[in-house]
DNA sequence: CAAAATTGTCGGTTAAAATCGACATATAAC
DNA sequence: GTTATATGTCGATTTTAACCGACAATTTTG
């Protein structure tokens, strides 16, 4: 995944936001009595990846963070994570110059 | 990376709360009038994960959407998503029976 | 209309994410 | 103490994310 100079070293606030997600996440799942191994089968991942995700570590797929949040009923938030009616700061721009939608060729319904 | 039974096809529920939070990022992105090139370069990217990012791919690492969070100023917000002080269910759970340290398991002090 | 800018897509390369099994080290329970 | 459970870590393998360059399709601008 090339030399990844993000994912090895990303800015300080993404990497203690991320910390923060995954003790979170730990703690959510501490508190509802499951186990690692539990979650991961639930979730269809490794063991490993779960834990890892609960250290913080950047480089781990966000599918296996949502679907932590999932697990635990708390999925919903993350569609207000960048709300456009929250967003204060775009929503001053967005006031001033709409830009308009940008190119999006066709449809072609991404389903990875 | 293994047969990725969760990267290629997650839940439904993670699935939309991905694309839905991929939406959002474009929207704050358009808002600011910048370019998929121009935040690539500034967290460090590919032009094309960031695009990626924005259609809600789940094997993307979160280190790239959590970045795409921090360029636009919304962060702090990560760090809120499974928050243990707003996380009901768990605190229903925990003023029950905490899991973690505590141990002596209190023998039963029934005064009276 | 054409030119410019933005975004999407393709092929190829490289590094590593995710999996699995087995074992080591906590941590909790007996 | 001992046993059982849970989590961390290691090596090896497979899959692929992220990168780069170039080009195609799209939208915006003049």
């Amino acid at each position: 995944m090339g030399r990844g100079h993000l994912l090895s070293t990303p800015p300080y606030e993404v990497e203690t936001a991320l910390k923060r997600l995954g003790a979170n996440l730990r703690t959510a799942r501490l508190r509802r009595n499951i186990t690692l191994a539990d979650v991961a089968k639930r979730i269809g991942a490794s063991r490993e990846v779960v834990g890892e995700a609960e250290h913080g570590k950047p480089s781990t797929s966000i599918a296996i963070y949502t679907a932590l949040l999932w697990s635990y009923g708390l999925v919903e938030r993350l569609g207000s994570l960048a709300d456009p009616a929250t967003d204060d700061e775009g929503l001053r721009l967005a006031s001033l110059r709409e830009r308009r939608n940008a190119s999006t060729p066709q449809p072609l319904d991404d389903d990875f």
